[in-house]
DNA sequence: TAAAAATACTCCATAGGTATTTTAT
DNA sequence: ATAAAATACCTATGGAGTATTTTTA
C-alpha cells in the first residue's frame, strides 16, 4: 500500500474543455459574452456547464434571466482549477521540449550523416530501437 | 497586459482519459496490460495513446510487438502529469466539499423550518438568489 | 511462429450549431 | 417587454468493442 492518503479520482466524465469553459463563464458571468471570448456558441456553454456541475455532482453558478453568480463551489472551483490548467499547459511545452531538443540535437548533427552508409542506417535504427528514441528515419 | 510569462495553451483536443490512460500504460509498458487494469480494449488504448502522440504532436512510446519503452518526452510527461492529475482531484474534493459543507449546514438548520409559512419560502429564495447559493428547494 | 500492437469495420453516443422556448425582472 | 439562459432538433464527428491484420524478435 501507498503511503499517500487515499484521494478519490476525479469522474471520467470531467473533460478539460468544461473546466476552460466553466473558468470564462465565471469570469464574465454571462454566458453570450463568455461564448463569443470561446468561439463557440452560448447553447454549447449552457450544456458545457450543466455538464461539468452533472460530472461534479454539484451546481456552480446561480443563473436567472437576469445574472450570473458564482456558488461557494463555484468560487472554489475558480479559485483552484487555473493553476492546475496553467500547470497542465507548463507540463505539455516540457513534454514538447523534450521531444524537440533531441529533434534538434539530431538535426545538428545531420552533417555528419551526409555519406551514410546502409549499415550505418542499419545501426542507427537499431539505436533508436535500443535507446527508445523518436524515429528519426522512416 | 498580464505580469504572466505567456504560456500557450494546450490544444483543445488534450483529453484527460488520454492522459490517464498513458499513465497506466507508461507504468505497464504493455498495452494488453494496461487496458486489463483500466477496464478498456487493448485497440481503444493504442488510439488513445495515438490521440494523446496527436495531440501534444510527439511520440511518447516507441513500441514493437516486443516491448514498449518511453521517449523523452514520454519520460517527461510520466514524471510531470500524475502530479496534475492528483492536483485536479484535489480540486474537484475541494469544490465538492464547498458544496456539501453548505449543505450540511442548511441541514442542521432543518430544524428551524419545520412550520415554514408561504412567505417564509419566498424570502428563502430571494436569499437564494441575493446570495447566489445553491438551490434548498426546487 | 508467436506475441503484441495497429487497423478495419460497425454501431452508438455525444457534441455542437440553429432555432425556439422558457423565465425573471 | 425584453434580455438571457435553457432546450429541441438535427447532423456529423468520434469513441469503443470485436475481429483481423501487420510486425518483429
Amino acid at each position: 500500500m501507498s503511503d499517500e492518503p487515499a484521494r478519490e479520482q476525479a469522474p471520467e466524465s470531467l473533460e478539460l474543455r468544461h473546466l476552460r469553459a466553466f473558468v470564462v463563464v465565471a469570469q464574465e458571468l454571462n454566458f453570450g459574452r463568455a461564448a463569443a471570448r470561446l468561439f463557440a456558441s452560448q447553447s454549447t456553454l449552457s450544456r458545457q456547464i450543466a455538464a461539468l456541475e452533472r460530472s461534479l455532482g454539484c451546481v456552480l453558478l446561480r443563473r436567472s434571466t437576469r445574472y450570473v453568480a458564482l456558488t461557494p463551489a463555484g468560487r472554489t472551483l475558480l479559485d483552484r482549477v487555473p493553476a492546475v490548467l496553467d500547470d497542465l499547459d507548463d507540463v505539455v511545452q516540457a513534454t514538447r521540449s523534450a521531444s524537440g531538443e533531441l529533434a534538434e540535437r539530431i538535426r545538428r548533427l545531420g552533417d555528419q550523416f551526409a555519406d551514410l552508409t546502409y549499415a550505418d542506417v542499419d545501426a542507427l535504427r537499431a539505436a533508436e530501437r535500443h535507446y527508445a528514441l523518436m524515429p528519426i528515419m522512416p
